[in-house]
Order: structure tokens, then sequence, then C-alpha cells
DNA sequence: AGCTTTTCTTGCCTTATGACAAGTTTTATT
DNA sequence: AATAAAACTTGTCATAAGGCAAGAAAAGCT
């Protein structure tokens, strides 16, 4: 028996026909980053999209000081997609770079566009992901004014526990909006120190 | 000769054919609010949305301490939606509240899913829109860890006008994340007292 | 294994912003 | 016009978080 393909994963029996999973699923392809590649790069168009088997990425942006402020985490299952630049067709003013070596599944722009135009459940799907990605930046947005760095810092250990585990403190700082220093401190005091 | 529709604004010729815009104007009902009236409050799910052809409204959220931070500000020509709300059919934490009297134009679920799976070039748009909140969004998000409270006053200043100065300090003051203590001083700061 | 580089921690001091409270100005209501 | 209610300003003091620098620990490289 045939072990089952991991974007059956992501398109759903219980959402697709068997017939549109046959139309979907070949159309994307494996694509293996290496630690450190960029899959996209400030200034670049980006004309492709990843679903993540394996591994971590981080996006990010430069600030005017010349900072790097992370604006987002990628791991197993999850999109990576700058929705921005991939739908308005504009350069980007995001980074995003494997923190490991990944595993991916990609989909380029017009095969995006064919898919979307003609299956109502792929269209569905697609809203549903950008929406998701909107409510996440949301909630992240809120909790930046609402709550202090030791909640934020908790909420993001209670969400994303894996990523708390695999990256490293000065990314996660960045996300969370203090500097490693403080993060650091908050870790301290958390651990009862 | 007949006014143009308001409407006309918003699905423009270049995008949409005589027979398109004939099909989708029709479907909005125009509906007028009182200053303070609710378009949508926190528990309940949104089945509409709007376009604000007059008037001004702000959304926002209650945090854990019972404060609440303007998400956003609404006027002429913008699309007053709950993204998530709308679209996954889940109860909203937002309250979108009219600061004015305002006319608006108001399309439903049902009507919108129709036109969004039936009409090409409204689903290009409907993404477009949905993909222009989130750049807006993403930028505020990032604003709020790169800046100081004094430069993102300066980019709401310059990039919205209008909302500075019709909108009151206190309001603006959440939505930049800051008191409004904080946010009287930095208008006195540039004012140059 | 030894060396280098990166990551993380900790101390000391500074700074942006918040909390609270009093007063002033503006807007709404009767 | 008079009164009440919001909106805004300003002062004093408190605090979360940053800046900088030194050192410790961990990871990467030859």
């Amino acid at each position: 028996m045939e072990e089952p393909h991991f974007l059956n994963h992501v398109f759903k029996a219980d959402e697709f026909s068997v017939e549109e999973l046959e139309n979907i699923i070949p159309k994307f392809k494996k694509v293996v980053f290496s630690k450190n590649d960029y899959l996209l790069e400030e200034g670049k168009t980006e004309n492709d999209y990843w679903f993540v088997e394996r591994g971590f990425a981080r996006s990010y942006v430069v600030d005017t000081e010349g900072k790097d402020i992370t604006t987002n985490f990628y791991s197993e299952g999850d999109i990576i997609i700058d929705w921005t630049s991939f739908f308005l067709r504009n350069p980007t003013r995001e980074n995003i770079q494997a923190l490991t070596d990944c595993v991916c599944w990609q989909l380029d722009f017009n095969t995006f566009q064919e898919l979307f135009h003609g299956i109502r459940s792929f269209r569905e799907q697609g809203r549903t992901t950008l929406v998701n990605s909107y409510f996440s930046l949301k909630n992240q947005s809120v909790s930046m004014i609402a709550d202090q760095a030791l909640e934020r810092y908790k909420k993001l250990l209670k969400d994303k526990p894996h990523i708390v585990q695999n990256i490293s403190l000065k990314h996660i700082a960045t996300y969370l909006g203090v500097t490693d220093t403080s993060l650091s401190r908050i870790r301290k005091e958390i651990s009862g120190g």
C-alpha cells in the first residue's frame, strides 16, 4: 500500500473530491532548501509559495536602523507565502530564510490562478488560509498593544511551543518586539530564577 | 444625465464589464447608521459587510483589563468588514461602531458567495481587497515594533490625515498603542511646544 | 581536540512611556 | 445661557524595557 502523500494533509478528503485532488496535488513540485537558503529576498516579487513538509523558516524585514525584525515563523504544515507580493505582484519588503534544511511543496502563481479560478473548493480553501493568516496577525498585533512582553512570550509558548524550542532567542525576541536581553530576563523569570 | 452611483468608484469600469456591473451593483443595499450605532458587536457573527460612502467608524477589541483598543478606522471609500468573522462564520471579538452618521452600501454573505464564485473579476478584486487589508495590518504591526510612538503618529498623520483630523485623541492613542496622555505630549512636541 | 563564532546571560544605568490626579477646554444637553 | 459631560493638557512620579558591555555557554569548523 502506498504511503499517503504529504499534501493529503493539506488538501483533505472531506473538502475535496478524489478528482479534484488528482488535479491539484500533482501540480505541486517538491523543493528542498538547505539551512540559510533564501526562499524570498527583499526587492523581488514572489512567484511561488510553499507548504512545509519538514523544517523551519522565518520571514523578516529590515527596519530603518538596519535591524531585522522577524515577522513570522514557519514549520511543518504551514504555508510559506508573502500574500502581498504573491497576489499584488509587487516587490516585497520581506526576506524568507530557511532556518534548518527544509522539504517543501511549491506552486507557482500561474498554476495557482488556474486552480483558483477553476476549482471552487480550492478557492474556498485558499481564502480560508489567507483569512487565518490575517487572524493570526491581528491577534499578534493586538497583543503587542494589550500585553506586556512577559505575557506575549507566554502566549507564544502556549500557541507555538515547537517554535520556542527550535528557534534562537534573538529571532523570537524580535518577533515579540523585545530585545534579546529582555527576553533572556523574561525566560529567567519564568523558570523561577 | 444621471448622477454616477457611488459604487462605481468601488467597482471601476476598467476592471468590470458593463454587464458585470449591472449584475453586481444592484445587489448592494443602501444602509444609514447614526452616530454610535454598532455595525458589529463582540460575540456575534458578521453576516454583512459595507462600503462607506460617507462618515467615520472604528473597530475595537476589549482587552483582559476591560480597556478598549482601536483596531481600525473606516472612512469614505473603505470597506468595513471583519474578515475573520465574515469568512470563517465565527463569532467575533471585534466591535464596529459608527463615530459619525454614516451612509453605507451593504452586501450579505450569501450574495457575496454567489458573486465571488460566479464572477472572476469580482473574486479577483475581493482577494485584492483582503490582501490590501493584510498589507496595512502588517505595516502597522511592524511599525509597533520598529518605531517609537512619535514616529508611528507621524506615519498616521502622513497616511491618514483625515483620520487624525476627525477622530478623538483617545481612539487614535489606543490605535497607536499609547495612552492618551502620551499622545497629547507627542502632539505638543510636534507643534513645537 | 582546539579554535572561532555565535548565542545567551547578567550587571549597571538610561529612557520612553505609563499611572494617577488636577485642571482646562471643548462639546453636548436642557 | 447654564450645566453637565467629554475631551484634552499638564505635572509628578513610577516602571517596563532598552543600551551597552563583559563574560559564560554552546555550536560550528578545521
